[in-house]
DNA sequence: AGCAGCCTGTTAAATATTTAGCAGATGCTG
DNA sequence: CAGCATCTGCTAAATATTTAACAGGCTGCT
């Protein structure tokens, strides 16, 4: 199972990109858009401004991210469909860290000491389980 | 060059390491342990065995992986608290893709055309939803 | 018009990462 | 017991990444 093109794919962005374009592209992600200096100061370990727009510039060759002029400046886009490479996320957290078990992923996000959900998300929450279950097959 | 401690921090980990580093990572994470040739065979692009063995040792260096003698070859493991990091994955994957919501990210995992849970599986779910549901304040 | 403040692109250098070659040790096999 | 296979550690080089200095353009203001 030879995979050259895993690191072109979305499927595997994750793993093609170094440390700060992750950082930048997560940002990205979050916001949806932003300028080089909105993410200046959401990176870690803050690097001149400079650096940030280098790197914007080699992701936009790179096909991962667009800009388009606002006013004067550049406001930058991620070009990949958010809800792929997110779903390619989710994939690795349950296969790096739930055996292959999305029921194990999901139920981990219950636990109070580590994320809060109030009363009525649980109940939402119980309700598309319930949706869910009505679609099974099995 | 000694990293700023935020980096060394279990955290931050996933931002700390290389490409290569965190592939190998989430090897072990998934496996528990690994000795190089396994680790080898499942990292994309496979590189030399060498090399696998170079950044094993960095790795161990920096203290994230320690290994033990197992016949006469190593046997890798994760230094660091799977937990921690798990859960630090899970706050990354919230953040980045769910806007913060925890419940949009456990609702995720029970998309049909992503993932597969069996009947069995939502129906325990749907019951330590019920079990939280009891012990949550509001 | 002239200046200050932001912005962009280019470029080159510093640093980090990744790679693989090679030597020595150890066990296994015929 | 000699040779083969497999492992480790060391080392150096290739490559990728990250960094920031600098030059020039546009805008708005005085």
């Amino acid at each position: 199972m030879r995979r050259k093109s895993t690191k072109e794919s979305t499927a595997g962005l994750e793993q093609a990109l170094s440390r700060r374009e992750r950082q930048i592209m997560d940002i990205l992600f979050s916001a949806g858009r932003a300028t080089g200096a909105e993410i200046l100061e959401k990176l870690p370990d803050e690097p001149s401004y400079s650096t940030v727009r280098t790197i914007l510039r080699i992701l936009e060759r790179k096909g991962y991210v667009r800009h388009v002029e606002e006013g004067l400046r550049y406001v930058y886009l991620p070009r990949v469909r958010t809800e792929d490479v997110r779903r390619s996320a989710m994939q690795r957290l349950v296969k790096t860290f739930f055996d292959g078990s999305a029921k194990g992923a999901a139920a981990a996000f219950l636990d109070p000491a580590a994320f809060r959900m109030t009363r009525q998300e649980l109940d939402e929450l119980a309700e598309m389980i319930e949706r869910a279950r009505k679609e099974a097959k099995s």
